[in-house]
Order: C-alpha cells, then structure tokens, then sequence
DNA sequence: GCTACATGCTATAGCGACTGGAGGAGCAAA
DNA sequence: TTTGCTCCTCCAGTCGCTATAGCATGTAGC
C-alpha cells in the first residue's frame, strides 16, 4: 500500500492539512478511503489531484475555474478547448491586474519622491491620496 | 446648509452607500449628523475623508494602512515620516506582486501558446499545470 | 504495559473588505 | 393619495482559507 495519512499527503503535495480537508468538503477532492480509526488515507492520485490544484491555485486560478480544469483532466478524450479558454481568461485578467499594478507603483513613486519628510500639512504622499486629481491616474 | 444624503455622498465619493456605512461602522468614518427622520447627512469634510478613503483603496493600501494615514492626515503638525513609511512598505508589496505577476504571465502564455487544441490527453496547458517541473518556476 | 507527545478527527468561528437581501419608514412629485 | 425612490437596521453570504476547542488515535522510549 501507498496510501498515506494527511500530514504525509500535505508534506508530499504542498498544501496544508486544514486545506485538504476544505477542499474535500467542496468536492474539490474525492473523499478518500479511511482506515478502521475513520482517517483519511490519499492514494497516489489524491496526491497528484492536490499538486494540480497547488500549482493552478499558484497561478491565481480560482476555485471554479480548478473545478472545470479537474473536470477536463478526468476526461482525456474531450476537446481541450475549454482548457484553453479559462488558461486565456485568467491571462487577460493577469495582464489587467499588470497593467494598474504598474500604474499604481508609478504612482507610488512620485508619491514618495515628492516626499520633503517635513510636517504632514506639506506632505506629498497625504496631499497626493487626498486630491485624486493630483494623481496621473492612467488606470485607477 | 450644504450636507448631503447617503445617495449624494456615495455619487460625490465613489464609494458606494452600503460601503460608507461599513466604514462607518468599524470607524474609519465619523458617525455623521442625522436628521429628525434619522437619515445621515455628511458634511464636506466627511465626503473628503471619503474620498481619501476611497483613492487609497484604489491604491490597494488596506484598512489598517488607511486608519495610520487618516491618524496623520488628522494631525497636520505631525511629521510625515509614518506617510512616507507607508507608502513605501506600499511600494514595496505593489513590486513584489508584480515581479510574480510577470512570471504567470509568462508561464500562462507559454501554457497557450503550447496548446494545439486536440484532447485533453496531450493538452499543453493541462500537462503543465498537473506538472510543475514542466513549469518555468521562477515565482512559484 | 505505561507515559508522552504527535497526529488525527469533527465542528464551529473568524479573517478582510465588502455585497446583497429582507422588511420597514420616510419623502417628493403627479 | 398613490407611486416610486431613497433611506433605515439587521443579518447572511462571498472567497479561500485559517484557527480553535475538545476529543480520539498512533508511535516511541522506558
């Protein structure tokens, strides 16, 4: 037998004990066999379920968009269309969040370049987050 | 008198009403004057706090950074190292997310690009998020 | 066999920052 | 007066966990 109990299975897939668990509560996780003392015991592919979800939930996938991925990887024979799809959604969604990220830490930096560290009623950083206009608000 | 209703204040702020009482409610806000029929009603200075509120958030700083900010901006004689301090931890977070934003993004088009649409079996994308060895890994 | 200590179990509550709904009261105009 | 809008409070839900309480079980050393 390799089945392991969860501490392992949490050692070996990367995500926390308490996190197995959740996602077998949402049915992200088939529930897993169980010994006589009623604990969990993952085979081989529990562990190769949790890395996937690991590593998508690394790359900002949420939940529901896992739960399609799980569903597709269960069924090798469809089109991976859809695989495709949510994988160019969530990269439209990255490249969005980029692009106000970089607005923002430009922002930030005229901020703080602006900055003379005297009294607050002088300071560019408040005055700057109190008058949006002030800003050179691209993307916010 | 120029104080305004709920509805006016949310239109004048952009933060929306049930959004102003929330920050009413764990104190960001001052609790504002009512009316006979108990009906708030904001006074310039609130729709400023407002505002002020509302522009850091878009700038991503969270509740506890803004109470700090709202703290300085409250006493004008104060020097404004903490402003600048928080700004800059700020900054720091904002690269941070974006040095590992670029990496999904990178890894993500990789994903695509590899992608030729057949089954699911020799999916690109599904092969490497069930592989992280098949991953660039730089951020993750 | 006994004692520690680690690990496991379930159930429940909490986090941040809102968002939405129910059920009611007040207000302005036709 | 009636319609329709805004406002009130209170409470539940969102997402993806994380933490706690109060137990049961497993393992290692003595």
């Amino acid at each position: 037998m390799n089945e392991v109990a969860i501490g392992e299975a949490a050692k070996r897939s990367g995500v926390k004990v308490p996190t197995i668990r959740f996602y077998e509560e949402i049915g992200l996780l088939p529930r897993p066999a169980r010994t006589e003392a009623n604990r969990r015991l993952f085979a081989t592919s529990d562990l190769r379920r949790l890395a996937f979800i690991r590593h998508c939930r690394e790359l900002g996938f949420d939940l529901d968009a896992i739960r399609a991925l799980l569903k597709l990887q269960d069924n090798p024979k469809q089109s991976c269309v859809s695989a495709d799809t949510i994988a160019r959604v969530r990269l439209g969604e990255v490249e969005l969040r980029l692009k106000s990220l970089r607005a923002l830490q430009r922002e930030l930096r005229r901020m703080i370049d602006g900055c003379t560290h005297g009294h607050v009623s002088q300071c560019r950083v408040i005055e700057v987050l109190a008058d949006h206009a002030k800003c050179m608000h691209e993307n916010h």
